[in-house]
DNA sequence: ATTATTATCTAGCGATCGATATTTAAATGA
DNA sequence: TCATTTAAATATCGATCGCTAGATAATAAT
């Protein structure tokens, strides 16, 4: 089935996967304007001229690197859609508090804080991750209509207005991972954070 | 008392404080490095000798702009600090909804989202940013504690996790205005915020 | 062996970056 | 009047930006 038949030119002296990855940690760290075709050549250990033969300009390399973003690090691969969507939701808010606060790597989410300011000329990029946080904010309202309707929701709950606010959480936490909150300071967070989901109405204090 | 002696050599011909804010709104629409000495000198109308002269260096600029973001359009600059802590927070998160979400001017908050991706050669811009962030929370966690202090907040409540929680109200909406969310749905996420406020336990759905 | 195909590097393109040396202009003080 | 002081523009600086033309190298097909 996946019998790759040989290509017919010289091969590839390097490993595509790899430098795109490594493109990726750049862009999540320093932004798509942060980064220079410099840094991404230097990390990539190619000359400028490999790397637009591999990726075609510094915005599709980076369109590609979000895209890569969000398979290899999208703090939703794991996370199982049971029954009980209360719980899949801070199990998500949870993992973004581990991921986002994680020493090892660039501080925050490269999609929920990305480009967020960028040159008249750069607005490519900011579109691009733009988009990214549209998709993720409609198919994380999409999940909650599909729980409402299966019960798991509560009646008067919003699915839309609830699935911005769970994003907004998403997105302070990566603002503060980023200023370098620890896991503790964004899992307190969620505690919080948790305690605006739909129930019985409450006294004030 | 301000009686201004009349300096000595050729006076400025231009307004100072009109260029500052010129600046001001191009560093909060495009970022300290989306934002070019040409753009900043054709905004003020001068030249850059001019504004090197006026205002020192590009960085310093940004840093002369933010403050002068955080009076004039902070949006703490009038909320009343009365004796109930609960309506004065929401207060502040519903004129922060008004205020990111203003078509006359560029969406977000220049300081909850600013700067918070750049080169590692203009770290100061991002440490300017990250500064006025949490120099924000520490006086916001204060105002909680006093408020404990006195009576408004209940006794379990934890001012700095509390304080965090809702800064990171704050900077999703500041994320999601940049993204072009309404004032309707910024108010719609503070209304579900605002159940988050620490009360009597609750049961679940 | 030769040709075709693809990948790579060397070298450098024009444009723009932030910042400045130098000169000229406009005010006050003596 | 004329020296002093401050601000302005002209004209650029060296460095870096994203990107590429052209030559060369390494493979497969013929």
């Amino acid at each position: 089935m996946s019998e790759r038949i040989k290509p017919r030119g010289r091969p590839r002296s390097f490993d595509r996967a790899d430098a795109l990855h490594k493109a990726m940690l750049l862009f999540w760290r320093h932004g798509y304007e942060g980064t220079s075709i410099a840094d991404l050549t230097g990390a990539m250990g190619v000359t400028p001229p490999t790397l637009y033969a591999a990726f075609g300009s510094k915005e599709k390399l980076y369109r590609e690197a979000l895209r890569h973003y969000a398979k290899d690090e999208g703090s939703d691969r794991s996370i199982p859609g049971g029954s009980n969507i209360r719980a899949e939701v801070e199990a998500y808010l949870r993992s973004c508090a581990r991921n986002f606060s994680d020493p090892a790597k660039p501080g925050g989410c490269m999609v929920s804080t990305g480009s967020l300011q960028c040159a008249v000329e750069n607005q490519p990029a900011k579109d691009a991750a733009g988009e990214m946080r549209a998709r993720a904010l409609q198919s994380f309202t999409a999940r909650l209509r599909q729980a409402k309707k299966q019960g798991e929701l509560r009646d008067e709950a919003e699915p839309a207005v609830l699935a911005r606010y769970y994003a907004a959480i998403i997105q302070g936490m990566s603002v503060q991972a980023s200023d370098g909150a620890s896991r503790a300071d964004l899992d307190a967070m969620v505690d919080v954070a948790m305690g605006a989901w739909p129930g019985k109405a409450r006294k004030r204090t």
